[in-house]
DNA sequence: TAACCCATGTAACCTGTTACATGATTAA
DNA sequence: TTAATCATGTAACAGGTTACATGGGTTA
């Protein structure tokens, strides 16, 4: 769907390489987009060839040469158009729960050490926003507009992973509780959340 | 990836034909996976031919003949052994936080408007779930077993939407507020988030 | 009489995954 | 001397999307 329109992004701020590319979806866009270096080569050069971006050689010495991509005006035009249209909610898709559905199905025991994992790599990818967090974010003060709408969408991945925590502590003490038992009320404060403060 | 698991878990429980997985798939399970009746029927036909599924054919007067298609024990096996696998997190996709990040790039105005635009949706998922949880687990006491695991996958549904809600609404005071200056502290209860209480 | 439900599919295309391939430089 | 970093790609395959196709029965 959007991988094109998460590359021409990405190339919004500065010109950037396919490696560049590659690395900077491994870190500052995971929080919602995720791709491989295959995928980012194969799009780049449908994007040159449509007129969106433009590569720049640059011959390296010491180290393998490389192209630089910087975006066009056509290729603006085409991301702010993509912008302006609404969309849908994206689909969600998740093995976890998946295999949670199907639970009834394998011992319980099978279930509890996938939660406990998934709550663990959880656990992680939190402490690693909250890295990210700190170092872009740590002056006091107004941000730079270039950094706000980062700083939300980094917001977002942090109480996104903060919920999956939560939730996998619940599951875990729902199942240990041997299963609806320990059910608790079903109106809560969801109705009315109160929100988590910023990040 | 695992569409294959999926479809397995809901034959799991009883027979189903393409048309009901399809419908199933739009109601009771997007929650945590969603697939177009054109890719379940592809699916189907694969499964059949490795042996996890067989097909039943029921002849109707009145309407159109059906397939139903039964689990076998392999596909029952594979289904188990799959989940005893342990797996890595599901990657993240989101066209709204692709268009957040990219926002400084268009009028705020239109930031703001898809952001109300999306607040809609998830409050409108929102509620379908909340009804479907009042269809299913309405009655006091104990769940059932066949019902435990459904409820949390439900469960998860209803935390994240309202964790969408709550963040839409951050992210519209932060950009009302002309972004930044009304930023809050970096320490909040998110390092020990009190958790929502379950539905 | 129009739209929706039931029920199944094909075909073309686009997107994502996995494996393979190269090769110099640098840090442990 | 082993592994990681920089840097780019091809090929085959699997999974997902969009459009097309059929046709009777039911509800507004």
């Amino acid at each position: 769907m959007s991988l094109a329109h998460a590359i021409l992004s990405a190339l919004m701020d500065c010109p950037r390489s396919g490696y560049d590319l590659a690395k900077y979806f491994d870190s500052s866009v995971s929080f919602f987009w995720d791709a491989t270096h295959q995928q980012i080569y194969r799009e780049l050069s449908k994007l040159e060839a449509e007129g969106y971006l433009t590569a720049e050689k640059i011959d390296q010495e010491g180290r393998p040469n490389k192209k630089l991509f910087h975006i066009t005006e056509t290729g603006t035009a085409f991301l702010q158009d993509w912008i302006a249209q609404p969309s849908e909610l994206s689909p969600v898709k998740d093995d976890l729960l998946v295999k949670l559905f199907a639970g009834k199905s394998v011992p319980k025991e099978i279930i509890l050490k996938e939660l406990a994992h998934h709550r663990q790599q959880h656990c992680k990818r939190l402490e690693e926003y909250r890295a990210i967090a700190q170092d872009l974010f740590q002056s006091t003060g107004a941000l730079p507009i270039e950094n706000q709408f980062q700083y939300l969408t980094l917001h977002h991945g942090i109480r996104s992973e903060t919920g999956w925590l939560a939730w996998c502590d619940e599951a875990i003490l729902f199942l240990q509780g041997e299963g609806g038992l320990k059910r608790q009320q079903t109106e809560s404060r969801s109705q009315n959340p109160e929100s988590q403060s910023m990040e």
